[in-house]
DNA sequence: ATCTATTGATAATC
DNA sequence: TGATTATCAATAGAT
């Protein structure tokens, strides 16, 4: 992929290290954010840097993930026979159930993130007596209060309930 | 980097994605692996498959990587001073708008996150023939639809031009 | 940083 | 699912 074959192996020269990891990182998220967009998945990505810099990439950001992956670890196996397997094909209902639920707790969080920003740019325009740079963002954030509140009353009405819900189609039994 | 030159859009057939991402995750993992080595470097990365299904990858592994990642955000205040702090509070115009689009970014994610669940959870009651154990779904997808659409709109307008908006508001001369 | 000769990854196909 | 291969994309080395 370049002038010559590399062996992969350690690159002893530290400075030449440094460029290849440099280059090679943006590769790499680079590829990961391709993945992320044409098979619509979440993804995230940590690595240290030779220096022990940590850098990272997320989409759609590396908390989310990194707490789904986590809080999925302490939950390894529900008894069932099928546990293995379906888990590998088709989404399960408990797994399908929880993903809409990270979905709806990451929009809260974007939702709030965006209200942070539009206060941000507020209080720069307030700052400095001028008119807003961004007349769409008025927009967004129209956009953001109205789906905050679709979702405020749907997250009363499905917490809690939703994961009984789908399960109650698949396992009548439980 | 194959026969044909794709773009870089959700594959739309659910085939053809599944494929797409059992490929471009070998191939993402292989170079993970070949930049932790290249590079002495630790990298772990976590996706979840279009089904739901968790994929891991670590160098040396995946659990020590995200501890450490995860404790040393929270001792926020190690490096230089305009590292973790001026980001939330005194961000520059250019930080700001950087924010703003990183947003969008992750709101179009999830929102196409959303169609894609919508999809799953229409398959499944198709496949039994039963009713929608969430008739809330359906407001969430509306939700999401509505969202989309300003979305989609607001980003044809901001996209390219955000970025000098804002700037002009401080550099007027740039 | 930028530039290319090469190698490496992969989309379409079988 | 697994191989094959024609193309496109990443990058090693040089500037």
């Amino acid at each position: 992929m370049g002038r010559r074959k590399i062996e992969i192996q350690m690159v002893t020269d530290s400075c030449t290290r440094q460029v290849t990891f440099s280059k090679r990182r943006t590769g790499l998220f680079k590829k990961a954010n391709e993945l992320a967009i044409l098979c619509a998945v979440q993804i995230a990505i940590i690595v240290f840097s030779p220096g022990g810099k940590p850098f990272s990439f997320g989409h759609p950001n590396v908390e989310s993930i990194l707490h789904r992956f986590l809080n999925q670890e302490k939950t390894p196996d529900e008894g069932t026979s099928k546990d293995a397997k379906s888990r590998d094909e088709s989404a399960t209902d408990e797994n399908l159930n929880q993903q809409l639920l990270d979905l709806l707790k990451r929009l809260n969080a974007e939702e709030k993130r965006g209200e942070m920003l539009e206060k941000m740019v507020k209080a720069k325009r307030a700052a400095k007596g001028q008119p807003l740079g961004l007349p769409e963002l008025g927009e967004l954030q129209r956009s953001l209060e109205n789906l905050r509140e679709k979702l405020r009353d749907r997250m009363n009405d499905i917490e809690g309930c939703s994961a009984l819900l789908l399960l109650a189609e698949n396992q009548p039994m439980l």
